[in-house]
DNA sequence: GATCCTCGAGTTCC
DNA sequence: CTCGAGGATC
């Protein structure tokens, strides 16, 4: 049949012509054809492919919605981290950043205080000193859509993976369900030399106002719960594991970042990337601009606040980047955000409602903290009840009372805050809000430090509660299967009187069985979960007790000088704050005299001695001594990799494996040098004597480890013997 | 002593 | 996510 050959050439076509409405539908906001003719030739196409099955191509139209549900979500690294970027409020700190990124280029400051006729024109006066520079700055300006974040990478033109932000190091692989999004090209369009090898880019997944209604619409109709707004509609979507139902719901998609894309050098600023893959089918914003000056960028987010109503999707504010990469390579990036990009977020939506009652939380730390309750109030896209007051001194300044009406924003569209009192709506009875006296928790003590009121009854039992739900918290040991509702109920019940009771719970199945809402799958879970977090290492235990100053990073610096807990245990608050030291004590210490040949890390001076009490301190002891009776691993694994490799000279080593505790000054050697020399030869380099160090280096002026040292009759070598023992 | 950066702490909702 | 304060740097 004549029909029959042409059929092939029919899919094609009717590929070509899929693809061209959903360019001109999302790329250049021109639809070709009504969503009904795009369906018929959707439908043709399908049946078509179904009687060419030697035709199949994974990116035509029709593998959209690619065969089966997939189970759960695979995370996945990202190539390049998708950091965040930092926020601003107003223009002046906007103008702020301007000047931080003049700075940052070394070029001049665009200072206020011009010089005459320059004044009267900011304009020119600063493209004048930019050209006098040679280094022109320019900005593109694109809007932040209320989505989500993905990174989408090609190979060859062909979408191989999308990816969520998620912490920024590693996001959920949702391949399946962006393939399903009629927005995100299956493959890209061939120009020039065909598309890269490979090529990422970052984008916003996000669900226009009509669709977000539409979708509401049903659900009520079906009497199920609406989506809260349109962010959560999308992230809800995207976390469903049908794409089918993904494809239903039109999600939107634009690009708005460069990831990993190597080979593209000869684009040399954002604008012009942009372009590129606007030209390769992807869709990009089509509110983007570029400008020359800052006043103009300044100009531009002021209108663009007026238009953002009328986008019909959200916008909550303006994305602003320095366009060249050059540049932006040499502003670099703080840990959080890069420095050549900021974002100006409009005003925060704000209610009224009434402040209810005041309650006094019980923090990890013992901070007694003012929670408010009010009246619940719809703000940007759900119900407020809650929010922190922060102190008494903000409560006094902003004077709000109880009863009072009080106006409620939400700071960075996510957590409520209390604006302050609406004074001409204050009723006759309302009233003051008083500190605490005592703990409301337990009774206790309760002393102001600062404008904070802490609770200083160290067995407070509020206090425990929180500072185990820490504990196992994400940052910390992490257990799995182990949340704040279940922390509630192991200590409600009395299986957990201590944080090593934890890792008993594995003996207790019965009890544990005999708990609400606890099936066996459950208890599988949670023991599993325990039995992993033994082994977290130090760092992680040292996080999770909840020391004062003491968080992950601090303690993953702590576990990089001390190989385990009995060194730190042993060492003096002194020897916490290397850094921190002044030239007199760092010399008496051993340290070196100049600060920065010292130990990279080390504790300041508010910290060291804080760490240092609590270790010391029959609660930590305890705590410590609990932990390591029960197998809690407290050794640090950077130092097991560190000491294992040159196990191998050990036995021909007089320095294997045995604990050395180094005091006074030694002439040839700086501390962390020698240190590191010991330990590259199977030695363990403690801090401060005690009956288990094998060997004591003494250098002049030694003191009380010397002695120490005697009384216990440890070996004690001088610089020379050790010179003599290390062969120089 | 001042300034900039980083880290810790507290917090809401679903 | 933001704030405040600790810590580093000049």
């Amino acid at each position: 049949m004549a029909a029959r050959r042409d059929e092939p050439v029919r899919i094609r076509e009717l590929r070509r012509r899929l693809n061209e409405a959903n360019f001109a539908y999302y790329v250049e906001n021109d639809p070709v054809m009504p969503d009904s003719e795009y369906d018929r030739l959707l439908r043709e196409l399908e049946d078509l492919e179904r009687s060419h099955p030697e035709l199949a191509d994974e990116s035509s139209p029709t593998q959209r919605v690619g065969g089966q549900p997939i189970a759960g979500f695979k995370t996945v690294r990202h190539t390049v981290p998708m950091q965040s970027v930092d926020n601003t409020y107003s223009t002046a700190e906007l103008r702020a950043w301007h000047q931080r990124v003049l700075k940052g280029l070394g070029a001049p400051a665009d200072s206020q205080a011009g010089h005459g006729e320059q004044e009267a024109d900011d304009l020119f006066s600063s493209a004048k000193k930019q050209k006098a520079h040679g280094d022109r700055i320019a900005f593109v300006c694109d809007p932040k859509i209320d989505g989500v974040a993905i990174s989408l990478r090609y190979e060859a033109g062909r979408l191989v993976r999308a990816v969520t932000r998620g912490d920024g190091e590693k996001g959920d692989d949702v391949t399946a369900k962006a393939r399903a999004i009629r927005a995100i090209p299956l493959s890209l369009k061939n120009v020039n030399d065909g598309p890269p090898a490979v090529l990422e880019m970052r984008g916003e997944i996000f669900m226009p106002n009509r669709e977000f209604e539409r979708i509401n619409a049903a659900k009520e109709a079906g009497g199920e719960p609406p989506f809260a707004n349109a962010r959560n509609a999308t992230a809800g979507t995207l976390k469903n594991l049908d794409p089918k139902i993904v494809a239903e719901r039109r999600l939107n998609f634009v690009a708005h970042g460069r990831g990993l894309a190597p080979g593209l050098d000869h684009i040399e600023t954002f604008s012009d990337f942009l372009g590129y893959i606007r030209e390769l089918g992807v869709p990009i914003s089509r509110d983007v601009e570029r400008f020359e000056t800052f006043d103009e960028v300044v100009a531009h987010v002021e209108r663009f606040a007026d238009q953002r109503g009328e986008l019909g999707y959200g916008v909550d504010g303006m994305v602003i980047r320095v366009d060249r990469f050059d540049q932006q390579d040499r502003l670099g990036a703080t840990s959080k955000a890069p420095r050549w990009c900021i974002a100006y977020k409009y005003p925060a939506e704000q209610g009224r409602t009434k402040l209810v009652k005041v309650d006094w939380q019980v923090g990890k730390g013992g901070t007694l903290t003012p929670r408010a309750t009010m009246e619940p109030i719809f703000i940007a896209g759900t119900t407020v009840q809650h929010a922190t007051l922060h102190n008494i001194e903000e409560i006094r300044r902003k004077d709000i009372r109880i009863g009072d009406t009080v106006i409620v924003e939400k700071a960075g569209e996510i957590i409520p805050q209390v604006v302050g009192a609406v004074e001409q709506d204050r009723p006759k009875n309302a009233r003051k809000i008083h500190p605490p006296e005592k703990c409301p928790a337990c009774g206790g003590p309760v002393e102001p430090e600062g404008p904070k009121l802490y609770c200083t009854n160290p067995e407070c039992p509020a206090q425990f509660r929180e500072k185990l739900k820490w504990f196992v918290g994400r940052d910390q040991m992490d257990i799995d299967g182990l949340g704040e509702k279940l922390v509630d109920q192991l200590i409600d019940a009395g299986l957990v009187e201590h944080f090593a009771d934890l890792f008993t719970l594995p003996e207790k199945r019965d009890q544990l069985l005999a708990l609400d809402r606890m099936g066996e799958k459950s208890v599988e879970n949670l023991i599993a979960g325990i039995e992993e977090a033994r082994s977290r290492g130090l760092a992680r235990v040292l996080a999770g007790l909840g020391i004062r100053h003491l968080g992950t990073t601090t303690a993953k610096q702590l576990a990089r000088i001390f190989p385990d807990i009995d060194a730190l245990l042993e060492a003096d608050v002194e020897q916490l704050m290397p850094k921190a030291l002044g030239r007199k004590d760092a010399v008496r210490y051993g340290f070196p005299e100049d600060p920065k040949d010292r130990l990279e890390t080390g504790l300041g001076r508010e910290t060291a001695p804080a760490v240092h009490a609590f270790l010391h301190s029959p609660p930590g002891r305890e705590a410590l001594g609990r932990l390591k009776r029960i197998g809690v691993d407290l050794t640090s694994p950077i130092y097991r990799e560190a000491s294992t490799k040159p196990r191998a000279r050990e036995d021909d080593s007089p320095f294997g494996g045995k604990t050395i505790v180094l005091t006074g000054t030694l002439e040839r050697y700086t501390r962390p040098e020698l240190t590191e020399r010991l330990e590259a030869l199977g030695a363990k380099v403690s801090g401060s004597v005690s009956k288990k160090t094998d060997l004591v280096i003494a250098g002049e002026n030694a003191g009380s480890k010397l002695e120490k040292a005697n009384e216990l009759g440890i070996e004690v070598w001088d610089e020379a013997k050790l010179r003599a023992e290390l062969g120089a």
